[in-house]
DNA sequence: TCGCTTTCATACCCAGGGTATGTAACTGTT
DNA sequence: AACAGTTACATACCCTGGGTATGAAAGCGA
């Protein structure tokens, strides 16, 4: 067992991969949110990152597999938000009212605009985007209108179906809120027609 | 005023430029739908289409604007179809339902949905979409509601916003049905539970 | 100490969007 | 009818950028 070689710490395999590895996933995660997908080159991320091309490649499948991982870590940015949230609420219909206020402030950062809501579905496809999404959102959603329905809140029906149609409706939302020029100002009309629709599937 | 010379029929600028025009576009929306804005490149759709990419670029400004035109055709399209349903209507809320029920019907269309639900928004950006898409078919869903608001149809509110977020539901639904194994399996549910949202904003 | 693997950098290939330039087909004018 | 000017293309080229092949250096197990 070699002793450290003076002051420079040697680094692990281990320590070494997952640094670059963040770094690489952070600074794409930036430059993916802020310029686009189509209009951010490998190269340049590598670069702002500290590294060329080659590392990229080493620890990714190609630019649209990174892209994968960045749509990931945003899902589970939001995730944490509404889990945050939905566990304080008093009951099911609460839960569902606020974790879709809280998805709408998620669909404020412009970042989760571009990459979840823009390109997300051409660079990866519907199908793949749907079930991660599902994973992260959908699901939670979904098992949140199901306790709401056992509980008598809501109407009952087919609520596989019902919750994505909520979930294309808080998108479009979502993106209502990022393109106005004052995002601010608009969030109350959009938050409380969302919550309408919401509103709407009460029981009578 | 010349003569034809011979069996060759002499041609004017527009019918040559209009005939070349058309073809490229039916070409590229049937490429376009089929393999998606990526994987389409622009010399192929030229050469499928019987000529070389100087005449896309003299006829187009690029690649972007030709799939602009194709969008807007398809959304023309759609819009064709909702006119039909709308104008046979007897009230201002069947034909609301019926003008959903037929967008849906829309979406069945693979290359309707890859266009115009899948790469539209990444390509062209969403404002872009969005102004195009208000003018073609959101626009006549929030007239439509303000009609049915009108006559103590449905309850009032900001309709602008209510359209979008029913847009954005449909959108959503389009997606379920054509990425289903079987959509004809599942439309009567998902086009079901799209009524349901619908007529869950009728006023009690 | 010595292979072996992992982690990157460098150099290269090539598909594809965009442009510059040439050429043939039409058009208005005298 | 001849000519200049414009339009409608084709050909040839540039260059960004995704992907790959090769090589070197840094850990790692024996």
């Amino acid at each position: 067992m070699p002793a450290k070689d003076g002051a420079v710490a040697r680094r692990t395999q281990a320590e070494r991969s997952s640094a670059t590895s963040s770094r690489l996933l952070a600074t794409a995660e930036e430059m993916f949110g802020r310029d686009g997908y189509a209009a951010t080159s490998l190269a340049a991320v590598a670069a702002a990152a500290g590294m060329t091309k080659g590392a990229a490649y080493h620890h990714f499948p190609g630019k649209a597999g990174l892209f994968r991982e960045v749509f990931v870590r945003r899902l589970r940015w939001a995730a944490a938000a509404l889990e945050r949230v939905a566990v304080h609420a008093p009951d099911p219909w609460s839960a569902l009212r606020e974790g879709c206020r809280t998805f709408l402030e998620c669909c404020t950062d412009p970042g989760f605009r571009q990459i979840v809501l823009l390109d997300g579905p051409a660079v990866l496809g519907w199908d793949a985007v749907r079930e991660i999404e599902y994973e992260h959102l959908l699901r939670v959603l979904r098992d949140g209108m199901r306790a709401a329905a056992a509980e008598g809140w809501i109407a009952g029906g087919d609520l596989d179906v019902r919750s994505q149609l909520v979930f294309g409706a808080l998108c479009e939302a979502g993106m209502m809120l990022a393109r106005s020029p004052d995002p601010e100002g608009v969030f109350p009309a959009v938050a409380g027609e969302a919550e309408r629709l919401l509103g709407a599937l009460v029981r009578g």
